[in-house]
DNA sequence: CCAAATGATTTCCG
DNA sequence: CGGAAATCATTTGG
């Protein structure tokens, strides 16, 4: 249930409780295989774990107990000054209401963060968004400059995570999804890999020889297939601040426990970072742009027969960049 | 609407 | 645990 249930109306949480919206979107519609255990479990450890622990007295127990103390302080006044059972009876409908109130109150708030947190987890997991312009351009750009070894170290991964605004995690998935899909068609990787190349090799020059207005990159030697020379600076990414806080490893809402109200005051803190941050897009480093043309150094590329030359000559692999 | 692209997840391996 | 490979689920472009 969503809340030790004190026999009031729930109304805000619907028929059950929360606990069915709650787990509401996980079933797996294919539903054959049962992947999606992870996030589950981890559902579910938002969910289910409401005071199975310590069980600290529910509101109306508390209610009934702070009613009797009430009652107590009402008796012993009684010695020193006449008190009315219609007082007492005042008193005891004040408390009662205070009680509810603030029952409702924290319910409604509980419920209210968990079903935001519920959307940020899911939600955002399962619903995909791409990523902005830039953050591929500059995913894209170490990627090539690393071609012989494309794997960021976790420092690596982390100046990237923060330049483009994604998580760790997030680079970690676009490395591995790049350098499986890069070699299994390293054909159709190849004008992008040429044009990374250059553009590197263009940021090189403008980095030594900044005064130089020369249009001409120096020769790229590539039979470059179609796409002219010049490289136009992609200035069109959208950005929409996209709210990626919720790291992968901020879940430490998993020990609540203490009461209702710190539970409370746990949720609003997640949810209240939802800023997301500013990132220092623009200043690039530069990342040591090797050249190295070995095709597929990392993990066996031997590119057993299929990857002659789809397109065009296979020719120079890689440009010669800088001198 | 379909297929390709793409980010995320799962499974397996060393 | 990090990575490869397969697969899923969504987005994008035609």
């Amino acid at each position: 249930p969503c809340l030790p249930s004190t026999g009031a109306s729930a109304a805000w949480c619907g028929p059950g409780s929360g606990s069915a919206l709650l787990t509401r979107g996980l079933t797996d519609k294919g539903g054959a295989t049962s992947s999606r255990s992870h996030a589950q479990a981890r559902a579910r450890v938002l969910v289910g774990q409401h005071r199975t622990v310590s069980e600290p007295l529910l509101p109306s127990q508390a209610c009934n107990e702070f009613t009797t103390h009430v009652m107590n302080l009402l008796r012993e006044q009684s010695r020193t000054r006449p008190i009315s059972p219609k007082e007492i009876e005042r008193m005891v409908g004040i408390i009662h209401r205070k009680f509810s109130s603030i029952q409702m109150q924290l319910k409604q708030s509980t419920c209210e963060a968990v079903m935001i947190l519920r959307s940020r987890f899911l939600d955002a997991r399962r619903k995909r968004r791409n990523f902005s312009k830039q953050a591929t351009e500059i995913l894209n750009e170490y990627f090539y400059s690393h071609l012989s070894n494309p794997y960021p170290s976790e420092e690596a991964k982390e100046e990237l995570a923060k330049k483009c605004s994604i998580t760790v995690s997030q680079v970690s998935n676009w490395f591995g999804n790049k350098r499986i899909r890069y070699k299994k068609n390293i054909g159709k990787f190849q004008e992008e890999a040429n044009l990374y190349a250059a553009k590197t090799a263009v940021t090189a020059a403008h980095a030594v020889a900044a005064a130089v207005q020369n249009n001409q990159t120096n020769s790229p030697t590539t039979p470059n297939s179609g796409s002219s020379g010049s490289f136009n600076l992609p200035n069109s990414g959208d950005m929409f601040m996209n709210m990626q806080s919720l790291n992968g490893d901020s879940y430490q809402g998993s020990q609540v426990g203490a009461n209702v109200q710190s539970q409370v005051d746990t949720l609003r803190h997640v949810i209240n970072q939802t800023g997301g941050y500013n990132d220092g897009l623009g200043g690039n480093s530069l990342y040591s742009p090797h050249n190295l043309n070995a095709n597929g150094g990392w993990q066996d590329a031997t590119t057993p027969s299929s990857v002659t030359s789809p397109t065009e000559g296979p020719g120079s692999v890689h440009s010669d960049t800088s001198n």
